[in-house]
DNA sequence: AGGTCAGACGCGAATCCTTCGCATTAGGCT
DNA sequence: AGCCTAATGCGAAGGATTCGCGTCTGACCT
């Protein structure tokens, strides 16, 4: 599943791995962002310091692994019976929660820790499954589908664009625009 | 100017923070960008380590400042005889520059070691300042001009999405499909 | 089923980075 | 010209990181 962490899948390699993820994320919650190191995840893990730097390389890196699972959804995205409904919904909640202290630092882990680019694209691809999930279900419906690229582009894009660079309050009226923005040109084509 | 860099601005302080500044640019280019240490830097710069981690405080920060400096637009946007030449010039340059392997570095690093969100800011507000040149051109030609925040929706947003969690190639065809994109709705209104 | 082997882990030492207190110095200000 | 704040240099102490080596797990083959 993972580039470095998982070369073999099962045994005491996966078990590692579980035990440190889950050292990252007690930790977190008990001394704070700022005070975890290797050695002190390492000793709560059950585990030597060194085999957490042979695995993930970094703190960083590692801390990139845990915030991209923490930013993986935990469910299909709501029914409401329509299109703009739905993609109204969606978007705002996916602002709201990389809009929060919380989400902001998971995207800047994950997006820090990383050089091959793997977990940022695995977060982009977490957006990009909801939305496909709104847009076949809007299908089913008979209703005409904008483009899964525009809708990264002109969903996507600006709420994570804004989060990152210019911090401005993501409010409903900003989202329903951007929505409207988006279905205002749902049949022009627009692949990659 | 910057925000810890600059208490006294002229003087020793001044002097120290450019040698600093020049040291990391030199060695980033005699021994790598992974290579940099604190230590390093500071010994060619010629002050001690203390120096650089009460100014800056970390690695990250100082090269943060390093490549805000760095993704500062050198000269003000080229001029075609109109907007959307304008634009797609500006856009397709960006791009390069943006997608280049220096330039994903730089952008990682301004956001990396930016605990304020400032640097980032500034970033952004780079390239709103060479959008909005060319938008106050056009409008002087009595063209009829978008909002500058709906362009850095359209046009900076997405791009920087996808350099950022997306690798793909951002060709002239798809940037002047976000041009196009970009000027098809310039009457909206679309502040905040 | 048993054996083999590559890869992962634990351990410990050496190295390097990072932090901190204290003395010194530069430069702004009156 | 003299004071006063703040930045710098220096050196020691405390962690973090790297690395080599021996051990063990578990996947794969016969």
């Amino acid at each position: 599943m993972n580039a470095r962490a998982t070369t073999r899948p099962g045994g005491r390699s996966a078990r590692v791995q579980q035990s440190v993820h889950q050292a990252v994320r007690d930790l977190e919650a008990e001394v704070g962002r700022e005070a975890l190191t290797v050695p002190l995840i390492a000793a709560r893990a059950g585990v030597t310091p060194s085999t957490v730097y042979r695995r993930w390389g970094d703190l960083r890196e590692l801390l990139s692994d845990v915030a991209v699972e923490r930013l993986r959804p935990d469910a299909p995205p709501a029914d409401h019976g329509g299109l703009r409904a739905d993609l109204a919904a969606w978007t705002v909640q996916f602002a709201e929660e990389m809009d929060s202290t919380a989400g902001r630092t998971y995207i800047r882990d994950a997006l820090l820790g990383d050089p091959e680019q793997g977990n940022a694209a695995r977060c982009s691809d977490y957006a990009a499954e909801q939305l496909r999930a709104v847009c076949v279900r809007a299908a089913g419906r008979g209703e005409a589908v904008p483009e899964l690229e525009a809708l990264l582009d002109v969903l996507v894009a600006p709420l994570m664009y804004r989060i990152l660079f210019r911090p401005s309050d993501l409010s409903q009226a900003y989202t329903d625009r951007l929505v409207a923005a988006a279905l205002g040109r749902a049949g022009s084509s627009s692949g990659s």
